[in-house]
DNA sequence: CTTTTGAATTAGACGTGTCTAATTCCCCCC
DNA sequence: GGGGGGAATTAGACACGTCTAATTCAAAAG
């Protein structure tokens, strides 16, 4: 058996492997889960004993198939209960992540399965952030760009909102933002903005570090048909 | 904040006090949870220091009001949990238990309160255990006795089966047996067994150790009204 | 090929919850 | 009013996850 702590960082070393590049290090660890580097370092000496990730002296960590699969596994608890709260019991996304964090580490294998089943097999959570299968095969990233990286002018869907800051997520609701939403961007101001307009006519305008948490993707109606070249 | 294991110990020094009389000694503790005196004496030292039980040295511990007060929060998540698990994850009632012993430490007061909603504040989990309330007033035990203390003939209810083996509760529940079942105590042998006859006809047999989980009251329909007097 | 310097590791400590072994205490019985 | 015997506590230890302070390392700069 793993311990919460032990799940954390597996979970941890996983989405810093997924964003930057591996090998991950000490400090970098420390820094995402708020400790201190010599606590980063005996916690991944026991990893690497449990052959969970591979581990070269001063230099970082890599996840092992086996490590891996663990953080799926978190990955697949915490998203599934992000989309059960707010599907069954009314929650707001923007709460929804503090107490799946906790909840991810108790539940049982039978709960994973009833709450999946529940929710019909969910395939993304309320952020538009992928759900692992059963299987826990390693999930491709959506294929979808920040917001931040588009010009002025076409339609886009957005596709998830990485974010966490409870106040933000509640800001971009309240405005009309979540997955799903179909937006154009309508200037790109020089000062760190960008301005959007929805379908219902609004004008949104959000700062740098907020468009670049919302990623997007042309719309559903727009795409060419899965596996059919565009030609 | 409190530990999972204080709370534990709260709740399992609460639930003793109910049956058994204060102060409750180290030892039936230690048995309760499965740990040894000594860890005991040092946990409830701990607790005591936090006035949440009230200790005598050599004599034994009960809780104060407010050690009282996290022993029924936690009750009340329990047995929440257990509902909420059978009414709407569809668990059978053998296998709720378990999964809410962990959970019950884990879920905050909004999911409480989020779940007793959707529950419509239910006032009885599926063993038919009273739940205590938001306040977390104490619970007054249901008046019912045990099966196994009546004489043959006589329609009674099933209030409550104070039983956690999962094996013994499918049984019970295959054999038509649960909270809300009505019937007739058959013939009691004198080998330590008692036998019951149910609405449907079915006679069931069980061992006396079963019967003395089993707790009954008249069924609701021969009880007089509640605040009349029965003269 | 050195030196520098910032990152990483080692050393040593602490709090929590647990254990076994040793000791002490309470209380019942003679 | 002692003795005994069983329960409770004390003593000392360990695993875990964390910290601060000291040391060592590796990679860039000179
Ligand atoms: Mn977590
Ligand atoms: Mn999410
Ligand atoms: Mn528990
Ligand atoms: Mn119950």
């Amino acid at each position: 058996m793993l311990s919460e702590q032990m799940e954390d960082y597996l979970k941890a070393i996983y989405r810093l492997e997924r964003d930057g590049e591996p090998p991950i290090a000490t400090s970098t660890i420390a820094e995402t889960l708020d400790v201190t580097p010599p606590t980063v370092t005996s916690m991944v000496e026991k990893l690497a004993d449990r052959d969970l990730v591979e581990r070269e002296k001063y230099k970082g960590v890599t996840t092992t198939a086996e490590g891996e699969t663990v953080a799926l596994e978190i990955i697949r608890h915490h998203r599934l209960l992000e989309t059960f709260l707010t599907e069954k019991l009314g929650y707001d996304w923007a709460e929804v992540h503090e107490e799946a964090e906790v909840l991810e580490h108790h539940i049982s294998e039978e709960f994973e399965r009833r709450v999946a089943a529940a929710l019909d097999e969910p395939e993304v959570d309320p952020h538009g952030d992928p759900i692992p299968s059963e299987a826990l095969d390693p999930v491709d990233d959506v294929s979808a760009t920040a917001l931040s990286e588009h010009e002025e002018g076409g339609r886009l869907e957005v596709a998830r909102v990485r974010d966490r800051d409870p106040a933000e997520l509640t800001y971009l609701a309240d405005a009309g933002i979540t997955p799903g939403t179909v937006l154009t961007v309508d200037e790109v101001a020089p000062i760190g903005m960008v301005t959007v307009k929805l379908e219902s006519g609004a004008e949104v305008s959000l700062p740098d570090h907020i468009a670049d948490a919302i990623q997007v993707r042309r719309p559903e109606s727009e795409r060419p048909e899965d596996g059919v070249s565009e030609a």
